[in-house]
RNA sequence: GCUCCGGUGGUGUAGUCCGGUUAAGCAUUUCGCCCUCUCAAGGCGGAGAUCCCGGGUUCAAAUCCCGGCCGGAGCACCA
């Protein structure tokens, strides 16, 4: 029997039992947060300041602070400074500069290792409880004991436990001579539980407070308490740190600190745009990329260079939902709901790639007006002087056969009276007049005037990476003109090159293809 | 190797916890039409998924159970 048929049976039998399903409609593009009262939810976002912000960190905080939002709550930047080897000082402002331009904005902004001597001091007490002890062992036992299952002396009965503790804070250990270990279970097959390192030696000057501390806590240690402490109650981070969930919620319960939720999402990247440093650092060292915003760079200050928008970035996070799957989202999507909201504010100007010259015979010289926009007065318009000669772009050219009739875009149609080749290729194309009718089926082209061409160009990104290798036609290059009006842009600027794409004016005579 | 997490149209997701309302919603992509002095945006419409595979439970399974297969992650004194 049909779900049809069986639904109308049952209302032949028993009338008005059948239950429709509850409506569960929700508003937010994000799922709701389990537990959550409005007004109440704290949630963190907590980059290490060891390089450059992108589009990873960008999926984090804008869904950290959706959430805050959402419930009324705050959102906390905490930078997850711990490791003074690796952390720099610019890279505090980058990642500040970074959300702010995302329209990211914090409510309290701290760091880890503001906390230093509460972390300090709870490790203190965690050691003193039997809840961690001091290990000396070398590094490669450590590891390899781990990887069997097996504890080592230090974690015996017997051991001086406090002589060590005051011998790692009073600096009579060196770097790699002690570190302070979780009392978990060596035999656990989740090998994060197996006495993890809470703490280590490092010798470093720290960019906030200096070579003054020695003893630095891991990510392990600082993470659940910084966020129990900060009173965080819903704590999001990629999935690959799920398996440290078990160790994260066995440090506040030792320590008998209050637990926050934990939630995981999938990493962002794009295909063939890597985000790794370990990807990126080479190709910068190298030259081949000349800094971090290049715009073929996942980086926040890339796609702004590019001329992403932050709208849209926001949107398409929102859009990828607080999925577990690994998957390289479209980057077309990205694209489309850029294009959406910069189409009704960009000029719609005219550049040609691989200029060809085209001399309308009879034509005499003119002024005209162009609309900058097709919809939007607004955007004002300008006037052109053309004479008998102008530039189209170069492919426009290629298909031309004599006879073909054309229409100069807001200008008048033209008939092609006969093609200069060279190689092949069309140099040059002369027209006769052929009239102002407008008519939908004749091929529309950008042109420039002669007298108003500016050399110019467009920088067009690709995939970075063709699977692990470098693509070394990851950044092409379209030469050709634009009018002096579109020259005259200030950098920043954001344009559509009619039948060419959506462009941002990077430099003087450069722009960026941002996309179609 | 051990442990954990995923697997829905070309792509990304919603739905899966609490099985049934439309055998699957949205976005992107693509195609057609309308609009249009752009191959943009906007409007309308179409195409595209045996919901990884195989069993099982059930009147009924994308949803529950078992077993596979495939993909990813963790096993740092990095975060």
């Amino acid at each position: 029997m049909s779900a049809a048929d069986q639904k109308k049976t049952l209302e032949e039998i028993a009338p008005g039992e059948l239950v429709a399903k509850k409506q569960v409609e929700q508003k937010s593009p994000l799922p709701p947060l389990e537990g959550a009262e409005h007004g109440k939810v704290v949630t963190r976002f907590p980059p290490e300041p060891n390089g450059y912000p992108h589009i990873g960190h960008a999926k984090a905080a804008i869904i950290d602070e959706e959430y805050a939002r959402m419930y009324g709550g705050k959102l906390i930047l905490r930078f997850d400074d711990t490791n003074p080897l690796k952390e720099k000082l610019e890279y505090y402002e980058a990642i500040a500069e970074g959300l702010e331009w995302l329209g990211v904005k914090p409510d309290i902004v701290k760091n880890t290792s503001d906390d230093i001597a509460i972390l300090h001091d709870y490790g203190k007490r965690l050691v003193n409880s039997g809840g961690a002890y001091v290990c000396t062992c070398s590094q490669d036992r450590v590891r390899d004991l781990r990887a069997k299952g097996l504890a080592c002396e230090c974690r015996a009965d017997g051991v001086d436990v406090a002589g060590r503790l005051e011998k790692m804070f009073a600096g009579s250990y060196e770097q790699n001579e002690a570190i302070i270990r979780f009392k978990g279970d060596m035999a656990d097959p989740n090998t994060a539980m197996r006495d993890p390192a809470l703490f280590r030696i490092i010798e470093g000057d720290h960019p906030k407070v200096g070579k003054k501390v020695r003893v630095w806590p891991t990510y392990d240690f600082a993470a659940p308490l910084e966020d129990s402490l900060d009173g965080v109650t819903h704590a999001m981070r990629t999935k690959e740190y799920e398996l440290r969930n078990a160790l994260y919620f066995a440090i506040l319960d030792r320590l008998g600190l209050r637990k926050p939720a934990m939630i995981e999402f999938s990493r962002l990247e794009f295909e063939g745009m890597p985000v790794s440093k370990r990807k990126i650092r080479p190709l910068i060292d190298s030259g081949t990329i000349k800094s971090w915003d290049d715009p073929r760079l996942p980086t926040l200050s890339a796609f702004k260079r590019r001329g992403f928008v932050p709208e849209a970035i926001r949107k398409f996070v929102l859009s990828l939902g607080l999925t577990l799957a690994e998957t390289k989202p479209p980057f077309e999507a990205l694209e489309a709901f850029n294009r959406k909201i910069i189409d009704p504010r960009c000029m719609r100007l005219y550049f040609v790639r691989d200029p060809v010259e085209v001399r309308v015979e009879g034509a005499k010289e003119m002024q005209v007006t162009l609309k900058n926009h097709p919809t939007d007065p607004s955007l004002g318009s300008r006037k052109v002087r053309v004479a008998d000669r102008l530039f189209m772009a170069g492919d426009d050219a290629q298909n031309l056969k004599e006879g073909d009739e054309l229409r100069l875009i807001e200008l008048y149609n033209i008939k092609v009276a006969g093609l200069e080749r060279q190689d092949g290729r069309v140099r040059a194309v002369r027209a006769v007049m052929g009239g102002d009718e407008i008519r939908q089926s004749m091929p529309k082209v950008q042109w420039i005037a002669k007298n108003d061409i500016v050399e110019f160009q467009v920088m067009i990104p690709k995939a970075l990476y063709a699977g692990e290798e470098y693509n070394p036609d990851s950044l092409e290059v379209a030469k050709g003109g634009v009018e002096s009006f579109a020259a005259a842009l200030a950098p920043g600027a954001q344009v559509q090159f009619v039948r060419f794409g959506f462009c941002r004016i990077d430099r003087s005579n450069t722009a960026i293809l941002t996309h179609r």
